[in-house]
DNA sequence: CGCCTACAGTGAACACTGTTAACTGTTAAC
DNA sequence: GTTAACAGTTAACAGTGTTCACTGTAGGCG
């Protein structure tokens, strides 16, 4: 029936299959609904079958972890390259604005992703799982728009003895990953990522609604606010 | 064995016992370890034993929940009446910390609050779970202390046509639980909470790890960055 | 005091979950 | 064409939340 080819070939179109039947149970009832044998019941398939494609339960959901962030992070990318002439300040804006759109119309997949990741104190230290990687991945979208923004216009930063030792010597380690921005400017960046997520989680968690039934005009006037630090001015004033 | 007294006294004490077990597991394993079965194997009960005390599961989570939203407005509040001719601002200062605090030495439960409570769209609009009483009672430990600050010395904020007129309508229709503030002194106030709460979850979420190995010293220049928005200096410079 | 009711608690069972073992057939490789 | 790998099944195990029928004991009331 499915036209043949190689085992590999079709071993990869179950799997997907899979990975789209837990996604499909995933926004449908949350996380508790992607349950091993709800999977296999929506494939037609006995519960240890899946057990040939994903070594437990967890795995598989750490596997649709992975793919969820690289699909947001490809729903990101392509939205700032809609325009390609767009300047970098309207880009941010419109990753920032991206990322609360996708928070909103998939709850359950941020839920997934940002909420409640308690990490266990890990010994080792750094991880290998693909969903971690594919988390840098999102990571580095956006500071690599923030450098870029910077090394187009630099931003004025509050200077190091402002800041305390510590914090300056915390910074600096991460100026690798922000192309030799100063630690002041990457404090700017670090202040503008933590607003937005604090922002988005507390809207999608239903936080905020106990003060704000719509916080469509407040995130506006957050966006910018924290835009602004980064000498940005505003994109749409109202 | 236990002094008698009558039958109410007994069944409050379970009831308390079935809780603190509850606590307990839920420190040990995450809010996954507190099941039916392991609270009553923890108490020498059989499971459905616990039905004379609880409908369901989800209502013993319930309960903990409002348990622990109690446990930490009675810490916060009595944090700040340890010395109580600290002025206001220090209050402030005292519950922002107070809450990293206690979120950071209870990770599970502070997870349980204010993580991936993903809510539904009730139609209703307002619920009345005790769960949701208590998170009433603990948001309005901050809204009563920053409206004591405004009050006593009010603080610069933006004018109502800067922020626009859909926003300040929401913000006007909450002046009530801030005791009469101006829209843009409550944006203001709002800011600070909402700057805070996404500090402390990132932390706690470890979502702040993987740039900053110790929040801390960040913290604690946040903090001082949005209680300089409140008029209030810094407490502690370095 | 003695009955009787209410109630805490038990045992067995049901439907469900993730997971493993032993077992099929089909299919690709040598 | 034989063989071995592999997808998939059936049966079972341990665990979960939940319900029902049942016990004993303790309190209230005549």
């Amino acid at each position: 029936m499915e036209f043949g080819g190689s085992r590999d070939r079709r071993r990869a179109a179950t799997l997907a299959e899979i990975k789209a039947a837990a996604r499909r149970l995933l926004v449908g009832g949350g996380v508790a609904a992607v349950g091993l044998r709800a999977v296999a019941r929506e494939l037609g398939l006995t519960p240890p079958a899946l057990y040939r494609y994903f070594p437990s339960h967890e795995a598989l959901i750490s596997a649709l972890i992975a793919d969820l962030y690289d699909e947001l992070t490809a729903a990101l990318m392509d939205l700032q390259c809609v325009e390609e002439d767009v300047d970098l300040g309207a880009r941010l804006y419109l990753l920032a604005n991206g990322l609360r759109d996708w928070a909103l119309a998939h709850p359950a997949e941020f839920g997934l992703l940002f909420g409640t990741a308690v990490p266990e104190p890990d010994g080792d230290g750094h991880e290998e799982t693909p969903g971690h990687q594919a988390a840098m991945r999102f990571g580095a979208l956006f500071k690599e728009l923030v450098a870029q923004i910077w090394h187009q216009k630099p931003f004025p930063h509050p200077a190091d003895d402002e800041l305390g030792t510590v914090l300056v010597e915390q910074l600096t380690a991460e100026s690798e990953h922000f192309h030799g921005m100063p630690p002041g400017a990457i404090y700017l960046s670090l202040n503008y990522w933590t607003r937005l997520y604090g922002l988005i989680c507390m809207e999608v968690f239903g936080q905020l609604h106990w003060v704000l039934p719509d916080a469509a005009a407040y995130f506006e006037a957050q966006l910018f606010e924290i835009g602004g630090a980064l000498g940005l001015d505003c994109p749409a004033p109202e």
